[in-house]
DNA sequence: TTAGAAAGTTCAGACTAGCGATATAATTCT
DNA sequence: AGAATTATATCGCTAGTCTGAACTTTCTAA
């Protein structure tokens, strides 16, 4: 059985290296639940567990939860990068920038 | 700063003009459960119906669910950068991000 | 003022979330 | 192969979701 929201959960998760425990534990959630989820198709998971995945997998409950948004782990694994920069140092910040120049040039 | 998910939905709904019934008939929910969220502060209210009130009131489901959130008025330079990144050679963004990854000072 | 409408409030009850425990099968190591 | 790790699957249980209907308060027009 494949719902879209088990499909997602899945393909972020092995996208990160996770295990259904890392998962869970990094999610405040169990192992069962988040198996779940992702095999079976709990009518009504709450909000405060959808969001916690969310942002654990380093995407927004929204697209979770949205039965239309498709799968793009590449555009996600974007979100999770920039989630990451937007918190760096300022500093650290430019440095990046600068590389990014650099190498964007011939785009 | 943030405002609990009661107040959020009320100050939405009202200043939508919505009546409990009117919400619940566009958000496909009862005017109980509706007031409940408002004025009860229900542990546990489902993706779904977080979802559709938001969607009806205009706004995301993170935002009526993140507790903590406050609105961060967004670093116009973190977003530029962030739309020239994404659009990126992927090997080229594997390399911005192998250099993040070495440059990140959380943790 | 007051009848009726409209809005808000309350609650019983059927149904479910989500956890821990447990058992077994697949995978991935030495 | 044997051991360790991970994934699959089910069960019982407490606490919570969510609705329909009934009830109460507030608004409004005559």
């Amino acid at each position: 059985m494949s719902t879209p929201l088990g499909d997602k959960i899945r393909d972020l998760r092995k996208a990160k290296g996770y295990t259904l425990d890392k998962l869970a534990e990094l999610a405040d959630s169990s192992k069962s639940y988040i198996w779940e989820l992702e095999n079976k198709n709990p009518p009504r998971p709450s909000a405060d567990k959808i969001s916690k995945i969310a942002a654990v997998l380093g995407v927004t409950a929204d697209y979770l939860i949205d039965q239309t948004a498709t799968i793009k782990v590449e555009d996600a694994a974007d979100n999770a990068f920039f989630r990451k920069y937007r918190d760096m140092d300022p500093a650290v910040k430019d440095k990046i920038r600068r590389m990014a120049d650099l190498l964007g040039d011939d785009e």
